[in-house]
DNA sequence: TCCACCGGTGAGAGCGCTCCCATCGCTAGG
DNA sequence: CCTAGCGATGGGAGCGCTCTCACCGGTGGA
């Protein structure tokens, strides 16, 4: 068999069938307007040809393409110390197998890039959008959808866009269990690393934190702010450790904080969880190898990226914008709290 | 503005400039044949209307899709937990940003989905296919190769694959590197932690180390197997201690086997690196926060990414298949070695 | 003066597919 | 027995684009 012989067509399918591009047409694409006969027919001579629909060509009358573009925000640096977008990526390919669509990975990192990004849709080119993560002020939503394209955002935006609707995870919640964790160890000095505040999941936990302590009766506790990375985390809790030195316990908003704030601590001759309790946030496969294995909040990540994948394609079958759905965290207790 | 208007096409664009279908088709398309006063006037007019070429329209004449598949060949607890793959997709979206090219991932772990697979490449949807790792006795290169589309693998085949290249880190070099360092500090009991013997990546770091030590002149050293996970490395580390109790320093060949032989020597009373120093592989984030930091050696991934997509486009544009490129590793001195 | 040539342009075919509409051979109702 | 109706099929237009080819007017060499 020659490698370089084109590729079968309809017309050369329904040649070999004896039947019509049109009967072809139907057998290819499930109608049940054919006869048993001829879809039989029609069936075997696809096989033996090893006939393959032309996706271009399909998609140019249709009006579909049948793929949809995961967008990226991210500058590598951060993604490769964060699996959450990895995760992310490759639980939305896994969600998309089997339904015939196709992933499209679109870097838009920078503002030149929005632009193109927001042509290349209004090309045509994606039947929907996924936003990995999502920024305050971030123009791009508003671009996306007023260009009518479905699009389904990850995490809840700053403010409510019309049409937008998102797949969240229970921040506030998360934020609240690993507080209470630390109320429910007894703890009375219970201060936070929280996440820019440009970031809903770092306001939203929080919030959690806030309400905990509230429902707790304790005192508003010690807030610094890191920006999730672990170097950030590690002058947080110096900061913490500094303004308030008699705190027992410490509620990072991720974990790459919560191992700068291990790191801190342990330089500051604080014992963990003994002298200061540590709670993180994400579960990160590191969260397993700190010293001691830090508690924290898993977040489903792989459920989030199925569930966002499932609205979008809801939306680009003509269904209504969905409601944002927000999934339920879940205390990881380990060894530091 | 409204949402719902037809986008422009090609006919609206030369309708609106008073000039043929043709003649925009140039101006989009940078041929030289075109009237400075034309392109002027063109130009204007698609800045004019929004206008943007429709992909699937011109990848139907052209017979190219301008798009590349970026085939995933492991389950997804895997790739959680490796950050590998995680950086090769980043590493590749961002190579391929600015080239106009489209990155689609593609899951294929099982053999159901190499028969899609192999159906979906031929039936043009891509011009090229980056395969991001390869194990042993693989069909899918050849079926990707005979069908006659430009591939790409990250890692050495087992055996050469006639028309295939190949992007590898060099991993005898990275396992000699290891070796070496800890042959300077004067070991000279040092055993290995390998992995499976189905990956050249494996045995290529295990050629390494064996090269490392018949150059210093100390015997062939213990060898024992893992499967790159961190359980395994523990079995492996208590293994080898079993073996020879007198060993004074272990390579493993990937981080997480190393971070299993930290865990296992600490609980045979084992400090490191005072009484067995321990050498890991791959430099993930893990090995900075282990106790003691692991010395470890690393790979340019996003090198290799980038590498394989310029060996992908130049094959695309009608380039010979280039020789294979190995690229050199890194030894990342801490304080477990 | 004639014509080969050349840069710039337009007309038109056709890429592989879907889908509307016409057609055809049946069966069932009048 | 005729025909309305229906399921199965084919013909053909057209999706938006590229590309070949023909054409046009202007230039320079014979």
């Amino acid at each position: 068999m020659s490698v370089q012989r084109q590729p079968p067509t309809l017309d050369t399918v329904a040649a070999a069938a004896g039947v019509s591009r049109a009967t072809v047409s139907r057998v290819i694409n499930g109608s049940p307007r054919v006869s048993p006969e001829a879809k039989d027919l029609v069936d075997r001579t696809v096989a033996e040809l090893g006939y393959v629909p032309n996706r271009a060509a399909r998609s140019l009358v249709k009006r579909r393409t049948d793929s949809i573009a995961m967008v990226l925000r991210e500058a590598d640096a951060t993604v490769l110390a964060d699996p959450y977008l990895a995760s992310m990526i490759i639980a939305t390919s896994q969600a998309l197998s089997g339904t015939g669509m196709q992933l499209v990975l679109v870097n838009g990192q920078n503002d030149a890039e929005h632009e193109r990004l927001a042509e290349y849709v209004r090309g045509g080119h994606v039947d929907g959008v996924l936003l990995a993560s999502m920024h305050a002020e971030d123009p791009l939503p508003h671009l996306l959808i007023r260009s009518g394209v479905p699009t389904v955002v990850g995490g809840r935006p700053d403010r409510p866009v019309p049409g937008l609707t998102y797949v969240d995870s229970d921040n506030v919640g998360g934020g609240q269990l690993a507080t209470e964790r630390l109320i429910a160890a007894g703890r009375t000095g219970i201060a936070t690393i929280a996440g820019p505040p440009d970031m809903t999941a770092a306001t939203d936990r929080l919030t959690g934190y806030h309400r905990a302590l509230a429902r707790a009766g304790q005192p508003g506790g010690q807030v610094a702010y890191g920006r999730f990375t672990r170097i950030s985390g590690e002058r947080a809790m110096a900061e913490l450790l500094d303004r308030a030195p008699g705190l027992d316990a410490v509620f990072a908003a991720n974990d790459m904080m919560a191992v700068g704030a291990l790191r801190t601590l342990r330089s500051a001759g604080r014992r963990v969880p003994d002298d200061v309790a540590v709670v993180g946030y994400d579960d990160i496969e590191l969260a397993q190898h700190t010293e001691p294995a830090l508690t924290t909040v898993r977040q489903p990540i792989a459920e989030q990226a199925r569930t966002m994948t499932e609205l979008l394609l809801a939306q680009i079958n003509g269904g209504p914008v969905s409601d944002p759905v927000v999934l339920r965290t879940e205390l990881i207790p380990r060894d530091s709290a």
